[in-house]
RNA sequence: GCUCGAGUGGUGGAAUUGGUAGACACGUUGGACUUAAAAUCCAAUGGACAUUAGUCCGUAUGGGUUCAAGUCCCAUCUCGAGUACCA
């Protein structure tokens, strides 16, 4: 009985929908046959092109993705399957950037291991991306915290280690070559980039050096190096904050007092490379925001350093300051000098006067993070040291200041101020009513420094009156070096990176300490040095980073036998032939596996090296990146400085690792609305605002339809507390507000793709995701339109099908003139656009293609064909599906992109519009082989001319042929 | 403050070198089919006046160049992104 009636019901289905468009069982069926016959899998041998489309790996987040993230997505697979229809051998590699905080502050709070959690994540995003049905090469998945693959992120910074900056070669160069330069010559002919403080060294002093102090030494020069260096360190925490973590001077989280504090970290020597990580961004085609602000980041500013002498009892005394100035042309106008609070030399010079204004003024500054200061420009603070220095050229005595205005990380940490030209030397000057000299022609400082360098004209300035400000510097420079005070610099924004964090969950450092706490690399043989286990994923009691937690994590060498230890065990154990001591307790930060991620693609199940030389020298570098713009000072600048030292020690053939960059815009989310009367139970509906006193609350967007009207039962069930409030209804109908925000949880605007694929399939949401808009440009989500490229694979579909016969139905027939004209027409646009990445319009171009066969009633299988193809790209299952039914019995995906020809393009005729002063007043069909003369005649005899010029005559009439006329008069 | 980007119907957006503004969709309204709903199909849809033709206004605002400006130039306003005592 049920089963009679569920086959009527079936019949009548088959009936009523011939073949209908099943996009839920085409997706399963496509998505389980590329997997299958791994139809993407990229092969490091081939005779073809390569094409290497890379999208930036995600972070897991427990959240999974919601319908924003796929975006960069979507498009990069469109192109990388257009260029296999183009007939490249393309790499489209996928995988997970697994190290990161959420997981870890997961396991502080759980307990639960975030390798746990970061397995499950993974899952979950694995499962989403599958369906979305993107061509990944699955076989080629990296996963940043995983031990085979951060082996690798642990050997580049041994590398790093065993580098140092050679300026002369303008490269990185192995250590070794170093130490046989100090052999021979000491570093006194050494042109390296390295620590400021570097004392010179004789060969003979090298070689009296004890292996403590040669390692000690050396390390000034690797390019990646121990050093003090100042973070915000916040006590209860018992960690290193960074900027961003801090608000009006306590931590974000907690709210418990942040310091300034100086720790030993590892830093990164980025600032070898300023100069041509900047001169790379010429030759790379990247947005051009985004080059602006590394350029901004790199900030490179030409100038002059110029040393002063420190007086002391009017003579000058043993200590010099050295500036660093972008205007040596204004030396003459310096009133006083101002250091950072931190500067090394501030303790040395203060006098004894003035020791206790200065020490509290320090003790003040201290207590504040970098941040507030910054934050704070207004208030004018400072002491004085009681100190002078002496004027390189008028031998004047210049007092010496300090100022929390000078930053010690910028420069020198110490400036010479010129407070007729600078805005913030004037400010400081006239707070502490220090004299402002004023040394340009005919300007008035009475109210404001004069900072124009263009218009400024020196005066007052002995050799250099009356000269421009470029002149006067080159001068100033010339006659600062004849005195050996000065010499023309560069100086750069960037420093160096410090690349040490108190974290658990991230690469730990090849790097133990020995005996004489010199710090020593693991033998490469000997990676990846795992992460130990832990009790707990805080920091210790005795302020240690979470690494102090694990039993084990001593270093136990003899020979080529090693393994991790305790502390106990190494203590206990023969010290003959021993090497070894305590593991490193910081970890790499987080954009240490993401640096050479897109080489390790290349090939990334190597166990040998990194990648061989034959997989890079074939793949080269990424001709197609998509990403987001967060990245631009992060993950984008330290990638292109890893891949510039590679390029150095010769591993890999480029030395800018992505040809082209794409920033793909955020998709924001629609909230919705409710209004809530302040002092009643009343929920008034969208248009009854007008006279009450509201506040808007959110309303979940899945309660509300596509016309804005919102479910009250829902919305009482899901929120109890509304159960009783009246909600005043507008036609019948509770109308939301709605705002554009970004798609939180907490804004209940979250759009989850599963939902999207159950009900219209992951063709449906990726051709919406592209007809959103530009794909750079940022836009609202709105799941109502979705129906609209939803009917148009509906449309698609029903092309290929014919509704009598119930039955898939092309026909063999040559096609007509127009169904030809409608197909080479999308063919051109549809390649054009991808090639410009404009998908939203190529969306469009099929909707009226298809419209325009459907009203052409075309089933001609020399149109349907290609057509299938052309949308492949977009909407890949269905285009799979169609194919099949065209009688092939192998992917689409490799197959040929159908040929544009321009030939059925070519019209005889063409409807001119007809204006009258820039307006179009008619149109008319004119042949296109007319003559200008032609067409003029033509036009002015029509009917509708004289109408509209009612007996005027025409002062000008402007014919261009093939486009338009213009009557004028 | 500085740097960069953007302002077009009720909504997302289109307009490739200055040449028919609003393609393609969503939404809305009316209609067909249906017991009903869904789906599908048809028509209208920038504003005002007129509704037969048509006229005027209209791409943030105000100017300018041009036969012709969303597009080029100048000024202003608004929004977004990045960045900031950088000497």
């Amino acid at each position: 009985m049920l089963e009679e009636n569920f086959l009527g019901v079936i019949s009548y289905f088959l009936y009523k929908y011939p073949m209908n468009y099943d996009f839920n069982a085409i997706e399963e069926k496509w998505q389980a046959y590329w997997a299958k016959n791994q139809t993407f899998k990229a092969e490091n041998n081939s005779d073809k092109e390569k094409f290497y489309v890379l999208d930036m790996f995600p972070y897991p987040s427990g959240a999974g993705l919601h319908v924003g993230h796929p975006l960069g997505y979507i498009a990069s697979d469109i192109y990388a399957r257009y260029k296999r229809h183009k007939g490249f051998n393309v790499l489209h590699p996928q995988g997970y950037d697994s190290f990161g905080l959420p997981a870890e502050q997961y396991a502080i709070q759980t307990g639960q291991h975030p390798a746990v959690t970061t397995a499950e994540n993974i899952k979950t995003y694995r499962r989403q991306l599958d369906q979305l049905g993107f061509s990944f090469d699955w076989s080629r998945e990296v996963r940043t915290s995983d031990p085979s693959y951060y082996k690798w992120t642990q050997w580049i910074f041994i590398q790093l280690f065993n580098s140092w900056y050679n300026k002369q070669a303008d490269k990185a160069e192995d250590i070794e070559t170093l130490i046989s330069v100090f052999e021979v010559d000491g570093n006194l002919k050494v042109e390296a980039v390295c620590d400021d403080a570097i004392e010179e060294f004789t060969a003979a002093d090298w070689t009296s050096y004890s292996d403590p102090k040669k390692q000690e030494v050396l390390l000034k020069y690797r390019l990646t190096y121990l050093a003090e260096s100042e973070v915000n360190w916040c006590p209860a925490l018992g960690t290193v904050l960074a900027n961003d973590e801090i608000v009006n001077g306590v931590s974000e989280r907690g709210g418990h007092p942040v310091i300034r504090k100086k720790m030993t970290q590892w830093s990164m020597r980025i600032s070898a490379y300023a100069q041509r990580l900047l001169d790379g961004l010429k030759k790379i085609d990247w947005p051009q925001p985004l080059k602006d602000s590394q350029t901004n980041w790199i900030g490179k500013s030409v100038g002059a350093s110029v040393s002063f002498h420190v007086l002391s009892e009017n003579k000058t005394g043993p200590h010099m300051i050295d500036v660093f100035t972008t205007r040596p042309d204004t030396i003459f106008g310096v009133s006083f000098m101002t250091l950072a609070p931190e500067h090394d030399l501030v303790e040395q010079i203060t006098t004894k006067k003035q020791q206790a204004e200065v020490a509290a003024y320090i003790e003040a500054t201290a207590k504040r993070s970098e941040r507030d200061r910054m934050a704070d420009v207004k208030t004018i603070s400072g002491a004085f040291t009681g100190a002078y220095a002496e004027h390189p050229l008028t031998k004047e005595p210049i007092p010496i200041w300090i100022g929390d205005y000078v930053l010690a990380g910028y420069g020198t940490g110490a400036v010479m101020s010129v407070p007729c030209g600078d805005q913030r030397d004037y400010d400081f000057a006239k707070h502490f009513n220090i004299p402002i000299p004023n040394i340009f022609e005919g300007v008035d400082i009475s109210e404001e420094a004069f900072a124009d360098k263009e218009k400024a004209v020196i005066a007052n300035s002995d050799f250099l009156d009356g000269l421009g400000q470029k002149e006067a510097s080159k001068i100033a420079i010339q006659t600062l070096e004849t005195l050996g005070q000065g010499e023309g610099k560069i100086n750069y924004r960037l420093r160096d990176a410090v690349f040490s964090r108190q974290r658990y969950w991230g690469e730990p450092f090849p790097v133990y300490y020995n005996a004489d706490a010199m710090p020593q690399m693991l033998d490469e043989k000997f990676l990846p040095l795992e992460l130990p286990e832990v009790d707990k994923y805080l920091p210790t009691e005795t302020g240690e980073p979470p690494l102090g937690n694990a039993k084990e994590w001593h270093w136990l060498q003899y020979g080529d036998e090693g393994k991790v230890v305790s502390e106990d065990e190494f203590n206990n154990s023969s010290p003959k032939g021993r090497l070894g001591g305590a593991l490193e307790l910081n970890t790499m930060p987080g954009w240490a596996g993401s640096s050479q991620y897109f080489n390790r693609y290349m090939d990334p199940t190597n166990e040998n090296e990194i990648f061989s030389q034959d997989a890079i020298n074939y793949w080269q570098d990424v001709d197609l990146y998509i990403g987001g713009s967060e990245h631009a000072t992060g993950h984008l600048l330290y990638s292109r400085f890893w891949q510039k030292f590679m390029f150095d020690k010769g591993l890999v053939p480029k030395d800018e690792f992505a040809k082209k960059l794409i920033n793909q815009g955020m998709i924001t989310g629609t909230s919705a609305f409710i209004y809530k009367d302040i002092d009643s139970n009343k929920v008034y509906s969208k248009g009854l605002l007008s006279n009450n006193n509201v506040i808007p609350i959110h309303a979940d967007v899945s309660l509300v339809n596509f016309s804005d009207e919102l479910d009250v039962e829902a919305f009482k069930k899901w929120q109890p507390e509304y159960k009783n409030a009246e909600f005043v209804l507008e036609d019948g109908k509770y109308i939301v507000g709605r705002e554009v925000e970004k798609m939180s949880k907490s804004k209940y605007n979250v759009v989850n793709p599963d939902a999207i694929c159950e009900e219209y399939g992951a063709d449906s949401l990726r051709l919406y995701e592209m007809f959103l808009g530009p794909l750079e440009q940022s836009k609202p989500w709105n799941t109502a339109g979705i129906t609209g490229t939803h009917s148009f694979l509906k449309k698609l579909w029903r092309l290929y099908h014919s509704a009598a016969e119930s039955s898939f139905s092309v026909s063999e027939e040559a096609p007509s003139k127009d169904a030809l004209k409608t197909l080479h027409k999308t063919i051109k646009k549809v390649e054009d656009d991808i090639e410009n990445f404009s998908f939203n319009t190529s969306v469009s171009t099929f909707m009226i293609c298809v419209n325009e066969l459907s009203s052409q009633k075309c089933i001609s299988r020399a149109i349907l064909e290609p057509l299938a193809l052309l949308v492949s790209p977009y909407a890949p299952h269905i285009a799979e599906e169609l194919w099949i039914k065209l009688g092939y019995t192998e992917s689409i995906s490799t197959v040929d992109f159908p040929k544009f020809e321009a030939s059925y393009l070519v019209e005889s005729n063409k409807e001119y519009p007809i204006s009258f002063n820039g307006k179009m007043r008619f149109k008319l069909e004119m042949s296109l082989d007319l003559s200008k003369d032609e067409i003029e005649a033509t036009v002015m005899a029509h009917e509708k001319t004289k109408e509209q010029l009612q007996g005027r005559t025409p002062k000008k009439v402007i014919i261009v042929p093939g486009k338009i006329v213009n009557i004028v008069g």
